[in-house]
DNA sequence: ACCCGGCAAATTGTATACAATCTTTTCCTT
DNA sequence: AAGGAAAAGATTGTATACAATTTGCCGGGT
């Protein structure tokens, strides 16, 4: 009954190598030779071209016909603009789901990651263990927001626009108690004000909390 | 002196098939097969599968793994949806100058278009040859003001947003010659509230601006 | 030493052969 | 006739051979 996953060694090139490059495996400007990724990977030079070819469009490489695929250089300014542009991206889901108001499903959905998210606080410091189960929830709560807005280009761009090496992690390496405390604050109001559909104010909040992930990633990033 | 533009078949492919299912020249459904493609196009099957895959990346076709591609139906609300993304974005771009204040560069193309879209509007009726003066007017406008921006994501995002068919050309057939003065009035508050440093005022009317096209579409549009 | 042809090697671009998968038809069973 | 395995055909996926282009190197001329 279930659905078998189908893929192809292209798409699961790309993939791969796109982890690779968010990963930092690669340093900015390295050049990205077929034959050498070929080897590397164990496959033949065409599905690892098509896949550069993806990555390319993607923003993580750059391209010049008749000489190949380089790794892509984000420079501070290019990561806060990204930052900028998901804000209002995500600004906008925000402000769609309080004009019509939210669903049930939405509801329970964001209140559990809520809850999630309380309940990590309440644990203690949030030690390094910890990291990988608040990006989740914070995940699951910017993703079903989202996906709520049924706006497919929306939900596309607010993605692609994470698809940076260092932000796409989730820079929580570098939020100390208080910060978390902020986020999660952040979380909540935007909650209350897609609850009470309040637009305006569920806009505003959620840019505020895309910014100030931005704000902390630019105090501690020295590139 | 001047630099050669160098290219490659794939890249001919993928804008050539890209402007051909822009003008709607294939109906949406209808199944894209590479020989057939490649017959067609007078080139072998892998520059198309490399053209069709970066087309279904951006979102023009749709693609099983091995079943190949399709052309993808675009819906009225998914047109208006892409217009919603597009006026936050371009509204965005509009604070962000307004913020940081104009450049005399842009300040001058700015108001070269502006006096351009005067003249057409004085010049009468703004028949079907005038279209594409507007057409260009419009276009280079609104690039200005992204590339002003120097935001690289906002720029991609805006200009991928109008990659839809009948959207793309603009919809300037369905236009009145009241509309025509609407929109030219939009430009000119748009670029007085840049030039006051307004960014609030400057963000708004270009979402207005945006979300008015998207309303005359809305009306005249039928599927 | 510097500048350049120009040849050789390396690398990307394209075509094609072959493999894997999906689709259609055939034909047998019930 | 309905259903369904199984083979045949069509289509996509991958590997590889060849072509075009770029890059690195060598040597001659100034």
């Amino acid at each position: 009954m279930t659905e078998v996953l189908k893929s192809t060694r292209s798409l699961n090139v790309t993939e791969a190598l796109r982890e690779l490059l968010l990963q930092g495996e690669f340093d900015p400007g390295t050049r990205l030779q077929e034959t050498w990724l070929a080897e590397r990977m164990q496959v033949s030079r065409t599905p690892i071209r098509e896949a550069l070819r993806v990555l390319a469009k993607d923003g993580l490489l750059e391209y010049a016909p008749n000489r190949g695929y380089s790794v892509r250089h984000f420079s501070l300014d290019d990561i806060v603009s990204a930052f900028r542009v998901r804000s209002v991206l995500e600004g906008l889901g925000c402000r769609l789901i309080a004009e019509r108001g939210m669903s049930d499903e939405l509801t329970n959905t964001l209140q559990a990651t809520l809850q999630t998210g309380e309940n990590l606080l309440q644990s203690g410091q949030l030690e390094r263990g910890e990291f990988d189960e608040w990006r989740e929830m914070n995940k699951a709560f910017h993703l079903a927001i989202l996906l709520e807005t049924h706006n497919e280009l929306l939900v596309r761009f607010a993605k692609q626009s994470r698809n940076i090496p260092i932000v796409f992690n989730g820079s929580f390496r570098w939020y100390s108690l208080r910060e978390f405390h902020r986020a999660h604050d952040h979380h909540q109001v935007i909650f209350d004000a897609m609850k009470n559909q309040q637009p305006e104010r569920a806009d505003f909040m959620m840019q505020e909390h895309v910014m100030h992930a931005a704000l902390i990633l630019k105090k501690n990033y020295k590139d």
